[in-house]
DNA sequence: CACATGTTTCAGTATTTACTGAAAGTACAT
DNA sequence: ATGTACTTTCAGTAAATACTGAAACATGTG
């Protein structure tokens, strides 16, 4: 018994399909986001329907904890949105597929949870150490008030350009590129 | 007894400075940093004079081969350089201070080890998917497709942003900021 | 209310990641 | 070639992180 040309390609296609959701689990760990919740992303992305817990479990063999978890903190970041079908009490999700959009959230969370604390420590420590009057002291809080500064200019430019239509900025970005 | 008041400033001044280190550490996990390379790293940033090795793990209170380790993988991030002293075998290390030039070195390393990789994944699944013919198929490659550009878009600006002067280009992202 | 459906929590466990410290390795000096 | 100063490796262990699954909880419905 031979497998039609149709099968093969189907199964071949959900290979790929799989092979992007394994893959992207993988990056996810190296962007510091865990692979279940970087695979329930790839995957919702890919999906062409919106998913049940039931169906990610199913997908991802993983459990309800995990799925639960790591869904709602995906919702909390804005990367897939709860939607109730008509006529079912469970909620279905769908996935931000938009690059553009994308792209924002994950700034903003990087934002929030990387450049913000950093610019905290950068500036409490600039302050603490500015009335010693020694040298060892005004080198040091000169290197905070600096680091502080510069944090800051990146801070405002991820800002924006998160807040940005696409058209607004890539336009303007383009040049930078020689 | 009483404390100087120059000695209570001194002790507080190291209180501040070791507060960074500690600080730092912290945040690196959030940049998906070790916890240690981040500290030496501060440590050596905040340090007036070039550290050895058996100087960084008394002030971290760490094991010869937790410093070993970090301190190469510091040195292979550019971010610190050996420095033998005259009349010296060992090597005294030197951090990179300058805030542009640790933006830069920063960004290379994450495109390196976040985007590229990405853009790989994309691309793969990407070329995959292009000619099963499936309505299915086709909307799956438009995706991967329209990621792949995205990415490949943000992967550019970060490669000439980090190759830049600052000088270069500070003043040309300052007009984003409206 | 009793029951069904769906969600959340969390103690226990597994997996991953980081660290220790002693031993092996390297390389220069005498 | 032996000794000394320093560096690297790595097996074993510790700590941090993620996951499971069953029980508690919430929210309808008849």
């Amino acid at each position: 018994m031979t497998t039609s040309p149709g099968q093969t390609d189907q199964q071949s296609f959900h290979a790929v399909r799989d092979d992007f959701v394994r893959s992207w689990g993988a990056l996810g760990t190296a962007w510091g986001i865990n692979r279940t919740m970087a695979m329930i992303h790839a995957l919702l992305m890919v999906s062409p329907e919106p998913l049940c817990t039931d169906e990610v479990m199913e997908a991802l063999q993983i459990s309800r904890g995990n799925a639960n978890t790591n869904l709602r903190e995906l919702v909390s970041w804005g990367l897939i949105h709860p939607e109730v079908k008509p006529g079912e009490r469970k909620d279905y999700f769908v996935a931000e597929k938009d690059a553009w959009r994308i792209f924002c959230i994950v700034t903003r969370e990087r934002k929030r949870r990387e450049t913000e604390p950093a610019l905290r420590v950068l500036n409490d420590c600039a302050a603490r150490s500015e009335a010693f009057g020694t040298k060892e002291a005004e080198t040091f809080h000169r290197q905070m008030a600096e680091l502080a500064e510069f944090v800051e200019l990146t801070n405002s430019i991820m800002e924006r350009v998160a807040r940005s239509e696409r058209s607004q900025i890539v336009p303007r970005l383009l040049p930078l590129l020689k």
